[in-house]
DNA sequence: AATGAATGAGTCTTCATTCAT
DNA sequence: GATGAATGAAGACTCATTCAT
């Protein structure tokens, strides 16, 4: 492992941690087994790490939808969907909250987008699909609906795992939300 | 104006000139006109000052829905949430982004769903009207849909206002999610 | 209960519980049920408490002298000596340790020495009387011897009662010491 | 001279000049010459220090005992201790105060002990031979005899020169002391 | 006499950054 | 490239003291 990757490793246990704010460089080093000079000569700064961890957090996601999101029924694949991010939010949550955190702080928001795409792209990829099949209905423009479809469920699932106040039902909730995007994307 | 008004108006200020973990409480107080000390007889630390700003936020987009959002046609209705939403994140883009990273950093949560509450509730009214009307459709839990409908909202707001790659159209994307929520909510 | 005597109790306990250093004014008068600005009608400054604590360590310790220390043989005399110190130290040991470290910070030296003189007296005392019963020897000023005898008696109880190892043997020692002062003394 | 003995004696002139609780660390490092934080490499606060102070100060009467207390007949050797005692806490009398009052708030106790361990060993090296000589009698507890001595000069010795009244005379105490001990060991 | 909110000078403490080895 | 001791600027935080009520 090179000392880069030992670094980008270090730096998310550490913010998981201690929380971004309270990490400290000398924290990183230590868990990375490395010199405190030496993280700079990989990185400027701390926060300058944080679009190498989303990264990350968004390939676990495509490879997870991969895997179980395949289904070519529309009902089926949006519950799959919703299951997908709602099991990938619950186990990452802490790296999700950092994430969500670090971005806030970095000027990487372009970056940000770039690493998002790949996800816009599948879902648009699967609207396409369900249009041909007569499943789903006409876009004006399908990626808007992609964005708005991660956009519902992530926001759901930040509020059920981030900032869960544990009134909340998950399986009710999570039967609203596949019931409320199918009923919005089918024809 | 109470000293405790007093600091939270100062700390909006510093937060949006300098960033969260820029400001300093020292920058606070002088914009707030009192001493050092002062500050910790009514806050804790400078993150402590986070859901004071979110609850003034909150306050912000409640009145311009009473304002703004009250017809009686659901369709309508839609639109002008959407409209309301999209207009305070614009106007306010960059508290908003404050919030959203001060939430991640402090452990305020629960306090953060109580302040949220108020703006659940009134979508849930609204909907119950649109429901006896015969406009909208039943649900099994209303609370759940209401909490759906700002994530979803809110989403596209956070990805064209404060993540904005400037490529995406503001207007198309809001007809998309107009005509998907309506959609999603209609009888 | 008036004022000046309510602070001294919570300044007591203050002192006990966080140590000099680290107790505040603001502990002690919270403590006292008092404000802020009334410690300052009755005391300068937190160390000028100590004298008053000092007195009652010293009460204590007379008192206990009188009670349990009245044997007319010397030997037993002696022994009822080390015991009552010993007791008094063991049972007010964090008291003890204040008031030694109090001193050491305050200007009040010379009142530290007034409260002392009844104790010396004391002894002085009973050094007499064991002259006159032939079982004491003559001495040049047995205001020193008093003060020696007090001195020896005190650091024994110190180095086991408040510096204490845990591998002193505290009867072991206490038989060393009574059998030192007994031969010291005696005719 | 590496830092942290840089450290500590700039510590000690410090205590010496302002007082425990008035020292800052700011004045010590300034007095050692080195950057703020450099302190923080090698003590984690101002009373930590403490404990090289005692050990510096139990090396100076070691060396002195060494020295000046050597005579093989028992009474002239404890008049020798006596003298070496009084002489070392009179001309450090100051740093002796910092040392009762210093550890009197830290947590070091059990180091403290095991600071004083070669001077207890010391003791009880010469009463040994003492013994031999067949001038000093038999103890049940050599090493607890040891330390009642030490207690019993140094007492004398704080009484009289650091808490001193002023009335008493130096010279008759310590001829009483001496006396005291003398009568105490011989056999 | 009593209050306690407000003060702000004064410290402690942290930690990103450097640089001689 | 790598190191890690040293730096010192920068901020957080405390708390004795005051004073209008």
């Amino acid at each position: 492992m090179d000392k880069k990757e030992k670094i980008t490793k270090a730096a998310i246990e550490t913010f998981l941690e201690k929380g971004i704010t309270k990490a400290t460089i000398s924290d990183i080093v230590k868990k990375a087994g490395i010199a405190q000079g030496t993280f700079y000569l990989y990185f400027p700064s701390k926060l300058d790490v944080m679009p190498s961890i989303a990264q990350e957090m968004l390939q676990v996601i495509l490879a997870s939808l991969d895997e179980k999101a395949n289904s070519t029924d529309m009902d089926e694949l949006i519950e799959q969907m919703v299951d997908v991010v709602f099991d990938v939010t619950r186990e990452y949550r802490e790296l999700s909250k950092l994430i969500y955190a670090g971005l806030a702080q970095t000027t990487h928001i372009q970056e940000w987008e770039n690493i998002y795409d790949p996800l816009y792209d599948w879902i648009e990829d699967k609207l396409h699909q369900g249009q041909e099949n007569g499943q789903v209905r006409k876009f004006k423009n399908s990626k808007s609906i992609a964005k708005i479809i991660i956009g519902t469920i992530e926001s759901s699932a930040e509020q059920l795992f981030l900032y869960n106040d544990n009134h909340m039902q998950v399986n009710e909730h999570k039967n609203e939300l596949v019931q409320f995007l199918r009923i919005a994307i089918k024809k």
